[in-house]
DNA sequence: AGCACGCCGACT
DNA sequence: GTCGGCGTGCTC
């Protein structure tokens, strides 16, 4: 076939592929990447298909391979043009996380003088800088250019003198970004007693570090020159000196960088399994044998052992000579975590993920293709890993929102995971104690196989899972207590302390900061149409529905109990943290959110900080409801339940209640027991009554029906648009005009199962300056409306969103 | 995103 | 007249 079909490594690409013709004699497959002309520059491209003719009737030859094979298997291609079509973004987006760390390369421009030399009076300041500099250098790299004098100006300076004929563009490719590492390690060239007897004659002349060295060396074998060095305390002279003389010999040798150290790791052999736990296992042991795509729900609340079931899952796919997948939690990605995979199976499991140094990525990445792992751990771009034969998928905690990505691909792990295994015949083992409700309504009508574990393990802390405790804060008011904690928190924090235990502050920052809530009854100001609540501008001081654009002013009493006391809900963990250290001028108080977070290692540092008792209350938001396991910790504290409930978005209630149950489920594994109190102004909410009473399918049931009832997912499908521009006109303008245009188009296709909402400006109106408008779509097949449509570019397109931006 | 092409103001 | 500003449009 002599042309090819190929995704360009370019944002102007977008959806679309570009023909190019395949020189004579080169040698190429679809998964092959390529470097190809893209108007005056080059670029990498890969190949996605072969034609007999090319799509346009002008080509341009493909300029050479990178890489003599193909990089990615038809399958892959499959996968990302999958995805390319659901989540309708650019194909290289969608095969960017399959490329080996470090792929992706820019050309980049260099410039270098004719032999034309100008008059240096006629030229500018900034030409007489560029030609002064290109005097001493053959050739500059444009971007040093643009550093010294500014982009504009280098790139103007630049077009100016090679108009003139000065000075000549070329093209190169920017040297690969990682490589295999080799360093040079030593041993002895001659053997050990003649080494020694030689030492002995150095000492005689005074040559001590040589000596010192072959003494060394004598004793062990082989070592790297930096080992070398430091255990002989010599220098790199004093071993190319003995080199020279050829009593030693260097040699360069690869290492792989690897991110797990075994050092510390305990390694375990499978537990005893629950009569539960066995069932579940059973039942994908045996899907894994007949090689089907099944799809397992494992739900089973905290502490029920859901871990050992992946764990021996997992044997059992390596035992049937398949590899396996484990995605967790963004957030869950810990030390810990690892060890209780490398522990079971030790120097199988790599690990990936954006933390690791693009060394150690490039290694793992390397060892994984050429088969020395079977099992791969790391948040959802472990999902494109290249295992040959990937028989089973495991994703821990599969309601957590890290699975979406929010930048282009804007894909759901958990989904793009059953995609890949339908493509492998893998099974997919989906695990949580608060499933996604679209994910148990899947369960629940045999699309996915449910898994229940319903009773806690015994070597789990308590059997029983913790009671908590509901305050009513509008009891609070009326009692005239206006502070942030209610009198029972105050009380509890306060015998915590005196008793040396700890205490976590949980405090839910979504949605806490524009409404506007009556302190008497608890409502939150709602838009009339929507129902949502409205958000608060403090540009225009004015009240906006981000459904439909409603907008009016601040009341100045309540409209529900005309009450005059309308407080604007704006606190943050930081303002929580003063509130406490005022509460509790005794306390050693430890803040764990986002805004703490600043280098690499700072989530343990915090950790550790607190384990070790360094503080006595921990305040944190989603974080510290996550995998604490501390002995120490006797009280939890939930400071607003209810703030997030009111959040324009039809999964505030669901989010709510996996957070609460995720705290609830928290306190008390550790010898003493525990106390969870969450203060809320509305206890009868459904959310909250069920996280309090560990009761999911209560919470399932209501939350199902709401769903129905406003024809919410799973009942429709949502892709959200957003575009941004810097002028606010303009953007307002051009998301009319979007929304003009699809309505136009539904019409004439007589699509009426969708519903467009909008424009209206984005959650977060202004992003780094640029203005912010969305549109949504709601409905059933969306896709087939927008694949007739090309969205002008500018636009972000979100498929299936979660949360608010 | 780059980069070339093309049409109007300040200067020789 | 010319140079050089940056608006516009294209990339298989």
């Amino acid at each position: 076939m002599p042309y090819a079909e190929v995704s360009v490594n370019s944002p102007i690409a977008r959806r679309q592929l570009f023909s190019y013709s395949i020189p004579c004699g080169m040698n190429i497959d679809i998964g092959q990447a390529v470097w190809i002309p893209f108007g005056s520059q080059v670029l990498q491209g890969i190949v996605i298909s072969l034609s007999q003719y090319p799509s346009v009737e002008q080509t341009r030859d493909i300029i050479g391979v990178i890489g003599q094979k193909p990089l990615l298997s038809p399958s892959r291609i499959a996968l990302a043009r999958w995805i390319s079509d659901y989540y309708l973004c650019p194909v290289f987006d969608a095969l960017s996380p399959m490329l080996p760390p470090g792929f992706e390369r820019k050309s980049l421009t260099f410039v270098s003088a004719t032999a034309k030399n100008p008059e240096m009076e006629s030229l500018t300041p900034p030409q007489r800088q560029v030609m002064k500099l290109l005097e001493k250098n053959k050739s500059i790299d444009l971007r040093r250019l643009e550093k010294l004098m500014g982009k504009k100006k280098a790139q103007a300076t630049v077009s100016q003198l090679a108009a003139r004929n000065y000075i000549n563009r070329n093209y190169d490719i920017q040297p690969p970004r990682v490589k295999p590492k080799q360093i040079d390690f030593v041993s002895l060239a001659i053997d050990k007693t003649e080494a020694l007897q030689t030492a002995a004659g150095m000492r005689g002349k005074r040559a001590f570090k040589q000596a010192a060295l072959l003494g060394l060396l004598a004793q062990s074998d082989t070592l790297s020159t930096a080992e070398a060095r430091k255990q002989s305390g010599c220098q790199t002279s004093t071993i190319k000196a003995l080199a020279d003389k050829g009593l030693l010999k260097i040699w360069k040798e690869e290492i792989t960088r690897d991110p797990i150290d075994y050092a510390g790791i305990e390694i375990t052999s499978p537990l005893k399994p629950s009569p539960s736990q066995q069932n579940a296992i059973n039942a994908i042991t045996e899907s894994l044998r007949r090689n089907k795509a099944d799809t397992f729900l494992l739900h089973g609340v905290t502490g029920s052992g859901k871990t050992e079931v992946y764990l021996q899952a997992l044997a059992a796919a390596l035992k049937m000579g398949r590899q396996a997948i484990v995605l967790v939690p963004e957030i869950s990605l810990t030390p810990q975590t690892i060890e209780r995979f490398a522990g079971r199976f030790p120097h199988r499991v790599a690990v990936l993920h954006s933390r690791l140094s693009l060394g150690e990525q490039f290694d793992q990445w390397r060892q994984i293709e050429e088969g020395k792992f079977d099992i791969v751990v790391g948040p959802r771009s472990a999902l494109f890993a290249p295992l040959p034969n990937p028989g089973l998928i495991v994703v821990d905690e599969e309601h957590e929102w890290s699975y979406k990505q929010d930048t282009s691909p804007r894909y759901h792990a958990g989904n793009v995971a059953l995609k890949l295994a339908g493509l492998n015949k893998a099974a997919v083992v989906l695990g949580s104690a608060t499933p996604n409700v679209e994910s148990y309504y899947k369960a629940l009508n045999g699309k996915y196989k449910l898994l229940e574990l319903p009773e806690r393990v015994s070597s789990c802390g308590n059997a029983v899972l913790p009671q908590a405790e509901v305050v009513d804060m509008k009891e609070e008011l009326k009692s005239g207590n206006r502070g942030i904690f209610s009198r029972s928190l105050k009380t509890a924090i306060e015998k915590a302390i005196a008793s040396r235990q700890q205490v976590i502050l949980f405090f839910n920052r979504r949605g806490a900061a524009t409404m506007i809530q009556c302190r008497s009854c608890g409502y939150v100001m709602q838009c009339k149409r929507c129902h949502s609540s409205l958000n608060y501008h403090s540009a225009e001081n004015a009240l906006v529905c981000h459904h439909c654009s409603y907008k009016t002013f601040v009341p100045q009493e309540c409209p529900n109990c005309h009450g005059k006391r309308l407080k604007f809900t704006g606190s943050g963990t930081q303002k929580l943290e003063q509130e406490t250290a005022l509460a509790f001028p005794q306390a050693r108080i430890l803040r764990w959110d986002s805004d703490a977070i600043s280098n690499r290692h700072s989530h343990q540092q915090i950790l550790d900080a607190f384990r070790q008792h360094r503080a006595d209350i921990l305040i944190g938001t989603q974080m510290v409801a996550k995998g604490l396991d501390l002995e120490r910790v006797t009280l939890v504290g939930v400071i607003s339940a209810d703030s997030g409930l009111s959040l324009p978005d039809f999964r505030a209630g669901e989010r709510v209640f996996q957070l609460l149950a995720q705290v609830a489920g928290r306190a008390g594994r550790g010898a003493l027991d525990g106390r969870v109190i969450i203060q809320t102004f509305l206890p009868q909410h459904y959310t909250i009554r069920a996280a309090l009473g560990h009761d999911y399918a209560s919470f399932y049931q209501q939350e199902i029906a709401y769903r129905k009832q406003l024809n919410n997912p799973p009942f429709s499908r949502i892709v959200r648009l957003t575009f941004s521009h810097i002028n606010e006109t303009a953007c307002q303008k051009e998301a009319g005009r979007l929304k003009k245009l699809l309505d136009a188009e539904m019409d004439a296709a007589g699509i009426s199962s969708i519903r467009l909402i909008g424009p209206a400006p984005a959650f977060v109106p202004r992003l780094r300056g640029r203005y912010r408008w969305q549109l949504v779509i709601k409905g059933g097949d969306i896709n087939t409306l927008l694949s007739r449509i090309d969205i002008p570019r500018g636009w972000a397109i979100d498929v299936d969103p979660l949360g608010l931006d």
